[in-house]
DNA sequence: CCAACTGGTCTGGTTACTAGACCACTAGAC
DNA sequence: GTCTAGTGGTCTAGTAACCAGACCAGTTGG
């Protein structure tokens, strides 16, 4: 009986096993650097040489990744020139899945308001817990941020490390990573997002507001400080579908 | 600029692509089972056939992830006999990674913090959303659990059943997901704490009460319900814990 | 116009997996 | 103790995915 229940039941591990080419995984990174605006239209990707020496993986295998993003429209491939990214809809070939397997499309609202919980928590902890040594790489982290104000990449880059320190500052790992992989979903759109005039120099102004509450061990301000800067990445992000969608209906 | 960025960062997509196999794949459903202790030291696996044929993969695949386990001492094969577990120390070969990549061994202080956290959400969340046919549902869980308090895999199985149909009530996805997550993640132990004296009464005790709060509509109740069960629940598994330290040191 | 760099194609090889057949051992029934 | 059904063990032939390298053809920028 017991047997049964472990070969019949939905969702069981023993479920049929649907295996991942290394292709296709190498295709599902792409689409998620695209979707999540690290690469945005008209980018150029690195040459396939060096791609594969970077990935550890062959030739052949990276070429295999990009048919399957040129077959889909995402990618433009042409022979003696560099391959360019052509349509950030990657549809479900994108974000890898956060929860135990599938990618699976949370309305913004629940994710934003899953971010609010958990950073509220955070900012709890992380006023009580935070390191000196935290606060100085925090603050190496908004400078290399205001040093990056005119490429979006590199920002991003810094944004996402900034996060993600000041989420691992809080002490507790499983509120840190769950803080982070909220963060790393709404990185869909953020690209275009922080596109906006002023939009950077806002985020630093924000960062610099949560880095002062992290160093005047201010529970309350801390907590304030990211509810804000959440809330203000909702309506841009939101701004961003309404524009999105408003092209889409033209 | 960008380009070298994109290829020279840690934890980028770009970095090397480490596959994993079939076999290795299928060896970590195993692991899992065995580790969440719905395969218990001493029972037999289905035969390789069977196996084979549930997770659509072929034979050889099955005893490819078999020798993996019988080299870890993990499970004992014989020929002609059935493919037995001799261990659940399966160590890193065990749950599957729940946050973007690899296995971590969350503290259980962590786990447990964060579960209170987030149950807290969406008890508030569910009092409100909870909809009749799904009160019905609950019911119907609790008296399967009642049904199965001879048979720990079957009062697993309900036993989780009911706790993803109560987050779900909540009608927030992602906090949804992240509770069930770190319910999953508790999963580790849960068999052995189970089988103490009335265990299995205690949480359907508990559930009912979960329950009754969820047809009251009642916030606080809910909240206070499954704050006390995961209390329960978290001093049951370190009370298992220090029994296997305490036999691991004789 | 030319060179460097790019993508495109091809060859030979290895590894992982598949499907099936057949052999040898175990466990339970009688 | 014997027998049978079911089990694991081994082998063969085949396919698919990936790898490394060589060479060809197109693009781009100086």
């Amino acid at each position: 009986m017991g047997e049964n229940a472990l070969l019949a039941g939905q969702n069981t591990p023993l479920e049929k096993v649907t295996h991942r080419s290394v292709k296709d995984e190498v295709a599902e990174r792409f689409a998620t650097l695209i979707a999540s605006g690290v690469l945005n239209v008209g980018d150029a990707l690195p040459s396939e040489r060096e791609l594969a020496s970077t990935m550890g993986v062959s030739r052949e295998t990276i070429r295999g990744a990009l048919l399957i993003l040129s077959t889909k429209g995402i990618v433009s491939v042409v022979q003696g020139a560099r391959t360019k990214v052509v349509s950030d809809d990657v549809g479900g070939l994108g974000l890898s899945a956060f929860f135990n397997g599938l990618v699976t499309e949370y309305a913004l609202e629940d994710v934003h308001e899953g971010r609010l919980m958990v950073e509220e928590r955070v900012a709890r902890l992380a006023a009580q817990r935070v390191k000196p040594e935290t606060l100085a790489a925090i603050e190496k982290l908004i400078d290399a941020q205001e040093a990056a104000t005119g490429d979006p990449v590199r920002f991003l880059i810094a944004d996402r490390a900034f996060h993600t320190t000041v989420y691992q500052s809080c002490g507790n790992a499983v509120l840190s990573d769950l803080a982070t992989t909220l963060y790393s979903y709404q990185l869909d759109h953020r690209r275009r997002a922080i596109g906006a005039p002023g939009a950077i120099a806002q985020s630093i102004a924000d960062h610099r507001v949560i880095l002062a509450a992290l160093q005047a061990g201010d529970a309350d301000a801390l907590a304030n400080g990211l509810g804000v800067h959440e809330r203000r990445i909702y309506d841009s992000t939101r701004a961003v579908l309404a524009t999105t969608q408003k092209k889409a209906s033209e």
